[in-house]
DNA sequence: TTTATTAAGTCAACATGGCTGACCTTAAAA
DNA sequence: TTTTAAGGTCAGCCATGTTGACTTAATAAA
């Protein structure tokens, strides 16, 4: 933190900026999962589970190092949720034809019912906040939170289309 | 979802919009935590202990009732951590004299040392996000972070002050 | 003043989901 | 043919969430 001012009270005014920011943080990810962790305990599932429907969802075809690079956990902490939802039938695997180790994995469609069911929940979250502020205000939540993501990984989310939010 | 609109795809541009702030969300939350994580190890302590302290140390005297409405965990949750925070010696606790069942805790001067150590990383990450983008998106970030927290929460992070961010 | 109520602590028990390290199979690449 | 890569599996450990019941001490209410 070489670039912070400090003032008299040992507490500059750029560090208020930033823990105010630490906290903003801290609050949403703990309100954006709580829905989805209610319909998951329903299930018997956790967190993990719904961190992999959402993944495998989101790109069909998904191998499990893939995967692995997205969750940044161990293969063992994967294995235990894949497994379960492989057995329980909402993740299908498949070789890949052109590389018979790996497997493809897509949800079923019981898969992609729970899936919408939990992500639901949070779009919904998403699409309040959006429309309580303007299409400048979300650029500038995507572009501060694409700055938070380590480098490498900002360009696992897709930049913004061309195509502008409804509002405005 | 009410208000979704749907193509043949069954995929509306909007739901990508949402899905894209949904990981963005947790790919920062992802990184955010993993730096801090790492120096908690090497005490023996997790991301609880973090949280902890920290608002122990944003909120002084403030009291285990208190803690437990930001937290949003369990008495029995915090009771373990905590309990370990206070032998050895991070966190300090002494009674309220204006009503002797309430505990006011603060940071002692050991732990003052490792919240600044812990924080200082996600200060500096946040530091390096801002400076990337201008006050505009900054406040952008704010506003929209502030509309995912679940509204009675809001207020539980200081609004901006007047004094604008270094840049611009 | 007796009776709630509140703040905090505690115990036992359980589940989820991280982790390590070792090891195996199968398939592709060198 | 040997090495590497993708994936799976086992045993065990630890952190951190949960519930429910119960206790103590102090304040507030009847």
């Amino acid at each position: 933190m070489a670039d912070l001012k400090t003032n008299l009270n040992n507490y500059s005014l750029d560090e208020e900026e930033l823990r105010q920011g630490i906290e903003l943080l801290f609050y949403a990810y703990r309100d954006f999962t709580s829905e989805p962790d209610k319909i998951l305990a329903k299930w018997g599932f956790g967190r993990a589970h719904h961190r992999v429907i959402y993944f495998v969802g989101r790109n069909p075809n998904i191998t499990v190092t893939e995967l692995l690079l997205i969750l940044q956990i161990t293969k063992q902490s994967l294995a235990r949720v894949l497994t379960i939802l492989v057995k329980e039938n909402f993740i299908n695997q498949r070789a890949d034809p052109s590389d018979r180790r790996r497997k493809l994995m897509t949800l079923t469609e019981k898969g992609q019912q729970l899936e919408k069911e939990l992500t639901s929940t949070q779009m919904a979250r998403f699409n309040r906040a959006y429309n309580e502020t303007d299409t400048e205000a979300i650029e500038g939540f995507r572009r501060v939170l694409r700055g938070i993501i380590n480098p490498h990984d900002r360009a696992r989310v897709r930049p913004r289309t061309g195509l502008s939010h409804r509002r405005n």
